[in-house]
DNA sequence: TATGAATGAGGATTCATTCAT
DNA sequence: TATGAATGAATCCTCATTCAT
């Protein structure tokens, strides 16, 4: 009985993966020799095994099965289970780099940009399930793969800098406390955004509750905001 | 070369695991045949095994060899890998709830009463990595093996009935607001106090801060207490 | 096709290699559980496989098939195909020290003593060729593995102290010149003992002849004899 | 992280290998499409992988990594494998053949002339440690290719009319004993030639000598010359 | 109760070679 | 003539588990 290779894994109950094959299949014309596509076809089904069942348990033949091509290809792009998975933590990482750049939090005032900063995070969490599992995932390893990387450090130096600046203005504009630091503060609000969704298999089982339902979703939402904006903000 | 056998394992990093040996060896005469010994050692070896490792990345041979005893003994008492591995969950989730009842929250006043719990559930976390990793993999697994732990859904119970007292005693006394679900303040302070130990690695590698260190650790400690009871808080 | 599965493999041509399977059955009772013969059994067969295909050509599984155990026990008593590798270096280095043990040198004439010397060294070779072909197959892999053999070393000190003492009587009996060094004509008896053997199969395909052949075999074990001697004489 | 790519092998520890690239580029102009060039540039990187690991350990993308070429091309000459080692085999042995064409052995003394052929042959195996080497590997694939390389018969032919000419020559000087035969003696010359190159790393590792050290390699190349001569000589 | 030996099934990886352009 | 992409068949190795004592 090969664990692995049923169709979907212990996470995905019927929720299709974020990594969809649809994006593998975008040109109309199914060209034989197309390595951008089969390495993002590869990438694309790891992103899902790998998220399903951690670096260990994820099968490097059960990948393979699932993609467009064989297992050989798999080495002949990224040499090794563990090079494929490093690929995989690459690309989730840089997508939500992009997705970051959208959100223009410096035109906005202090409270509404940190609103809109949470409401973000929480719904960029809430929806990448795959990349929270990785993020878990690399954490069992001890953070080993994620060292590595280039996409990682940059992405983060970008939040703390955008924190800093809704801080600072905040504090300016009277409405913020200023005895709070910006790493402690995206500490906090991932904390926030992230154990929900990490976490909601134990926590789904111990109160009967799925967190992802959209009632609870939204009022999640609307708790952490509201958790978020009570914590800065400057009481007389 | 065998990966599974050095000391230690990706996570534990220099600190003690929470299973020591020692525990194993407590009674000074060791006698030759000592059922119960032998499963507690195999246990508090499998512990460590199973939380710096995951449930896949475990090796059965490795727990065996720091083990006072034989692979057969492990099968003998535990019947399989994965039996060992809620066996594990079993123990863990007993021990935090037997250290649950002394905190008699019901007889401090609900401001105070809630500061000492979250103070309890950050430090339980902050020192239990143990407990954390196996929750965060069983989180991997789907919550799979913890839905038949006995232990897990009692000790769920007993904190929200804690946290629905103080926030009625707090309600009554005009302390705390009254539309603050039980439960959800629980995930709350839940995710503030898991994520800095769960995802500390990642944490550690963006923003070159520890976050087990003793400084950042009390200033994090603060900061939770004063988020959560600022969250509760009813405004004027 | 498997290359390596067929019975003999490129070299043994018809000839029984050295290591007969016989020594792995020599106890009447086959008992079930026999870690010796297991160990034994496994090094005949390896010993074989790799002198005759080498390191890289040898195949795991040709070896295990031709077992009377799994190949998971190659894995278990020797850890990897290079441990199995060391392990038959080891057994043939062992073994030709043993037999130089009875060659009481020291108690001959010189000339008589280089004689049997000589001969015996003529007829180790001539007879080993697992032995010849597996320290060829090192001499490919530069050493590599020979340098960690313990026996190793100290085989070459005793054939060095040997010849340093025959030649020593030699000088003294005015029957041996005074400017060989011992390690030089260690050297070359191993030169002329060596390469008919080692390279026995190239110098059938160029003079059609097959050193092996019993009269080609005396005629050089006398030439060497010869060559050796007419070395070492001292001329008037 | 692939073995076969490192720039040398096992083998080579610093001393340059025989087949120099430097040669696939001696044209000035490097057209776009040069078969010849092309070929002899996959023959120069074959020789040297092929003669550090042996043909099974050669790899066939290691070549082509270090060709100025592709894999693809190393089939469309050579057809496979074995058919490019056969190539190599072929190359090296005509370099062997055409250098002998200078040696005029026929023209000296006898005596002068044998020295003079075993100073050849000393300095050739001393020199072209590829050839060595590959001799080596045949005899391990029981010369099972160098059976089909045309140059091969031919070239141990020539040799032996050499020795058979000196031996008559010499007899008829009253120098030589009338008792040897050709075929042996020349073994015994490629023996002492031959040993000390190709076995040099086990040499080098049992007794902390390096023969191909230049002190060394003098010494040998006297006592050689000595031995053969004082085997040859007619005694009174 | 305890143990070293043994194992089948699977798991990651590599190989020489061929295909489509 | 030249090339990057692709591949099936091995190949080495590991795993959880069971057997015989």
């Amino acid at each position: 009985m090969k664990k692995g290779s049923k169709a979907a894994g212990p996470d995905t109950n019927g929720i299709p993966s974020d990594a969809t094959q649809k994006d593998a299949r975008r040109s109309d014309v199914r060209r034989k020799y197309d390595p951008e596509q089969t390495k993002r076809n590869i990438l694309d089904v790891a992103t899902q095994e790998f998220s399903a069942m951690g670096l260990t348990g994820a099968r490097v033949d059960a990948i393979a099965e699932r993609t467009n091509t064989t297992k050989r290809m798999l080495y002949y792009y990224f040499g090794s289970k563990e090079g494929l998975y490093q690929a995989v933590l690459e690309k989730v990482y840089g997508d939500i780099r992009a997705l970051e750049q959208d959100l223009h939090v410096s035109e906005l005032d202090p409270v509404e940009g940190m609103r809109a900063l949470v409401e973000f995070t929480f719904d960029y969490h809430d929806r990448q399930r795959d990349f929270v599992r990785l993020v878990t995932i690399e954490n069992i390893n001890g953070a080993k793969y994620v060292e590595q990387v280039k996409s990682f450090k940059g992405r983060n130096v970008t939040v703390i800098h955008t924190i800093e600046d809704l801080l600072a203005r905040g504090i300016a504009a009277g409405k913020f406390r200023n005895d709070v630091d910006a790493i402690d503060l995206h500490l906090l609000i991932s904390s926030l955004c992230f154990h929900r969704v990490g976490n909601r298999h134990t926590f789904g089982t111990a109160f009967g509750r799925d967190p992802s339902h959209p009632r609870l979703r939204a009022r999640h939402r609307a708790m952490i905001v509201d958790a978020v904006l009570r914590f800065v903000r400057k009481e007389d």
